[in-house]
DNA sequence: GCCAACGTTGGC
DNA sequence: GCCAACGTTGGC
């Protein structure tokens, strides 16, 4: 079992989105970049922990809990040519982009990028560290447990 | 809109 | 393999 942060622009997928979303599960299409790409590939297994975080808006932070609900598989919008996510240099019968599919477990307050940087308990944390441009990074479950108990504190 | 940081591309 | 140029991310 492991535990992740994934970063999604609520003008494209909010957690709200997901919440209305069948099954409250999403396809996490458009990843880009391999070292995400690979974490999904190589490393996520169902029933994994997500903290679904906004990013790029006015409010950047945890806006949920989620889990992994699939192991990975090829990312169509990759060959769809009306996609904005299209790659040319992709071919079908070698993928080049995957991804799983993320299941809503709950929306929570929403804990600001502001209040992670003030919590000594997720110093740690791959997000928050300078420079980091990663949309999804791996939480410790000690880290994991931390958010949680942030949460449980309000 | 700015800009730091980092990833990708492509010439050599 | 190096590295400059360029593109993207994402907070502010």
């Amino acid at each position: 079992m492991a535990y992740w942060l994934m970063k999604s622009e609520p003008d494209e997928c909010s957690i709200d989105d997901l919440a209305r979303s069948p099954n409250q599960t999403v396809p996490w299409v458009g990843v880009r970049n391999y070292q995400a790409r690979n974490f999904m590939r190589d490393r996520m297994l169902v029933g994994d922990g997500v903290l679904f975080y906004h990013s790029s808006c006015p409010e950047p932070g945890i806006a949920g809990l989620a889990e992994v609900a699939s192991t990975a598989y090829p990312d169509a919008t990759q060959f769809d040519k009306k996609s904005k996510y299209f790659d040319e240099a992709a071919k079908r019968e070698e993928p080049r982009w995957q991804h799983v599919d993320v299941k809503l477990v709950r929306k929570t307050r929403l804990l600001s990028l502001a209040e992670m940087r003030n919590a000594p308990s997720l110093e740690s944390m791959v997000v928050l560290k300078r420079g980091n441009r990663l949309s999804i990074t791996p939480v410790t479950p000690q880290e994991w447990r931390a958010v949680l108990e942030i949460l449980e504190r309000e």
